[in-house]
DNA sequence: GGCCAAATGCAAATAAGTTTTCAATTGCAC
DNA sequence: GTGCAATTGAAAACTTATTTGCATTTGGCC
């Protein structure tokens, strides 16, 4: 079970226990957010985290100048919110529905009273936390060391996750262009460039990966 | 007490109590080692983590082709490998002396005997990690969405940390380059562009910060 | 069907950073 | 002091991505 997303969606949840995690979401309040709304914001205090039952969420900041940086988008199964919580100070990003989606919110108690009552618990967050930096130093190293369709490819693959041919990831180019941290119109070029040797078909708010291991191969060389 | 390099050095060590960091000092041992070598590797398995004395440490990745990129350079009183170790996997990252330094070597068991004895010890480690975290987040949004000149300004401030005007920084342009995620030539011209403005005073192997609330009106706008 | 907003496609001008090459400078070792 | 390697400076060609503006297409909605 690999991650679906770059970083800042976790798999804890998805790591606990079978019985566990039943009764942890159990004791969340499931919600259910529009296409575009605000989940989270910077600076709100961090009392909660988050499941995702259905849809995706966009994690990211709003710049002042109303650009949008997306450190990842978050699927069905991953987890986000953790990190200020455990942090203990506020929000550092802002969390907007990338879809219409249904989340479980999980309360602070709950998770500070699952972590007390199972040392294996924390030791998880550990671990699921060191995972996270560890890709966010993947991202970082993207960034500065591949090309745009490079990091295209990258970022299709892991928003596919399992599921390889015939995936259809949900997201339009602006939004891949802000995950991918270029221009729509670069991105829009990686993709037709994609797209001419087969691996990918664009479609209007969507695109189908085709060839999953073409894809590898583009990151690779 | 600020942090001063941007990621993967935590203040981890710093941040425990008088007496418990002083007895897990000493239960490490001291190592030398001369500018250029190298600590730690990628793959190495993860039985230690590292505080330093004095001296400096480039965090990075060398990739196939040679290139180096840092994610943090750590001065004295910071700690790094935590990360490996505490997600239960090998090293994902180099780290090479930028200077002859001194560090301490503290074992797996020695940590782990900390956690145990002491849950707020597990409990630092989570919020330390949780601002590494976001460390990672700001550097990539930074580079992102801040001009090379600016993201120097942001790296400067950060190395010269609580120290602020004539602060020398010991760094080559190259290993600055390879922080802040360029070549050598487009460091060199934000370097001058700084000079020109008087913020700063290059030199053979260093940079000497002569105003850094210049530096950070530069990020600013 | 027709309308409308969202999303995509396209092209030219511009900006930013890289690469490459070579010269000049610095500081250390002998 | 001399020699040498490391570091810095500088210039030009090149590559890549951005910006801007507008046309086209898509899909939902009335």
């Amino acid at each position: 079970m690999t991650t679906a997303s770059p970083i800042a969606g976790t798999g804890f949840v998805m790591a606990l226990p079978e019985t566990v995690r039943a009764d942890l979401l159990a004791r969340g309040k499931r919600r259910y957010f529009d296409r575009g709304q605000i989940i989270q914001q910077r600076g709100d205090p961090a009392r909660e985290f988050w499941y995702v039952e259905c849809g995706s969420v966009q994690i990211g900041r709003y710049g002042m100048d109303g650009r949008l940086t997306l450190f990842a988008l978050i699927g069905a199964g991953e987890t986000f919110g953790e990190l200020a919580f455990l942090g203990e100070f506020p929000r550092t990003v802002d969390a907007i529905a990338g879809s219409d989606c249904q989340l479980i919110r999980i309360g602070d108690k709950e998770l500070q009273s699952l972590m007390d009552s199972d040392p294996a618990v924390t030791r998880l967050l550990l671990k699921t936390m060191a995972l996270t930096v560890q890709q966010a130093f993947n991202l970082i190293e993207s960034s500065r060391n591949l090309s745009v369709p490079q990091r295209l490819a990258q970022a299709l693959l892991q928003l596919c996750g399992d599921q390889q041919d015939g995936a259809r990831i949900m997201a339009t180019q602006q939004d891949l262009a802000n995950l991918v941290g270029v221009s729509r119109v670069s991105l829009g070029k990686a993709l037709a460039g994609l797209e001419a040797a087969g691996m990918i078909e664009p479609g209007y708010g969507f695109v189908t990966v085709r060839d999953a291991s073409g894809l590898r191969a583009v990151i690779g060389g």
